[in-house]
DNA sequence: TTTGGCCTCATACTTTCGGATGATTTTACC
DNA sequence: GGTAAAATCATCCGAAAGTATGAGGCCAAA
């Protein structure tokens, strides 16, 4: 995928960096590390908390919500899929599956090899009792697990 | 993980530019130690202030308005079909497709061939405009065609 | 009678799915 | 550090899905 193919490379492309930058520095300065680290700690714990404070920042949310005629009793999806041992990350794939994508499809936008997914779709097909992924997908919707 | 891929991503792309600048920095100024401490110090009454904000943050509010039900007007389902071009037979067929069946058990359901379901099938995905069995179940599903 | 839509079925082929089996690495917990 | 679970990936193979193409029968409308 053109996607695929442009994230690895800038990735790829900051990592050549990286290494020109280290031979530079090892070649040309001599202390200085215990400082770099100390910086680079900064940095890590600066982001970490930028980010945390982001998803938690205050905010007034309105929510309309539709009053249902009757509240049906149902165990909380976690504690199904808890039961189940439906895993994350298998979670993640079933949802994608329920969205009609293909394996290939699903392996170019979590960024893993379609082996992997098919490991994922086997494990899926085993927890839910299915015999293909059509039925997985419904077998989940009936049990609330997915939408 | 996308998510985390882009994140990690995107941290490993700061790493780099922030190596850059101190290599900049150590080539163009002499004395380092003054200034890196006064950045480390920085850094660090940042820090300090970012947690202390953080640990008496207000939570989040959420208002909740409740709105009666209501009648969403939509084209009745006999209509879409005869838009859309879907005869009775196949749209037999693609209910028992949502219903996480095999062409076979379609066929044996219908007392067809599973050639005539192959048939359906095929018309029923350009019908929708899907790639694949799941995605006709997802978009008619989308469409309210089928439950 | 002709025509068009629907239903049925076939063959041949390609693509995708899924099972079996095995393995390594990463992550989280003790 | 050790361990188990999760995540990742591979190969091989058979089954299923889907495509392309073609064809015949039935039925209602023109």
């Amino acid at each position: 995928m053109n996607k695929r193919l442009l994230f690895y490379g800038v990735l790829f492309g900051l990592l050549a960096i990286l290494l020109e930058i280290a031979k530079y520095r090892f070649v040309i300065f001599d202390n200085q590390v215990e400082i770099y680290s100390g910086v680079i700690a900064a940095i890590f714990i600066i982001l970490g908390v930028v980010l945390g404070r982001k998803l938690v920042n205050p905010k007034e949310i309105i929510v309309e919500k539709i009053v249902e005629p009757v509240a049906i009793p149902r165990l909380p999806v976690d504690e199904q899929l808890n039961k189940l041992g439906i895993s994350k990350r298998e979670y993640e794939v079933l949802q994608l599956m329920a969205q009609g994508m293909s394996n290939q499809e699903i392996a170019d936008k979590s960024f893993v090899s379609v082996n992997t997914v098919k490991t994922h779709v086997s494990n899926i097909l085993l927890k839910l009792d299915a015999k293909r992924r059509t039925q997985a997908v419904t077998n989940a919707r009936a049990m609330k697990l997915i939408e």
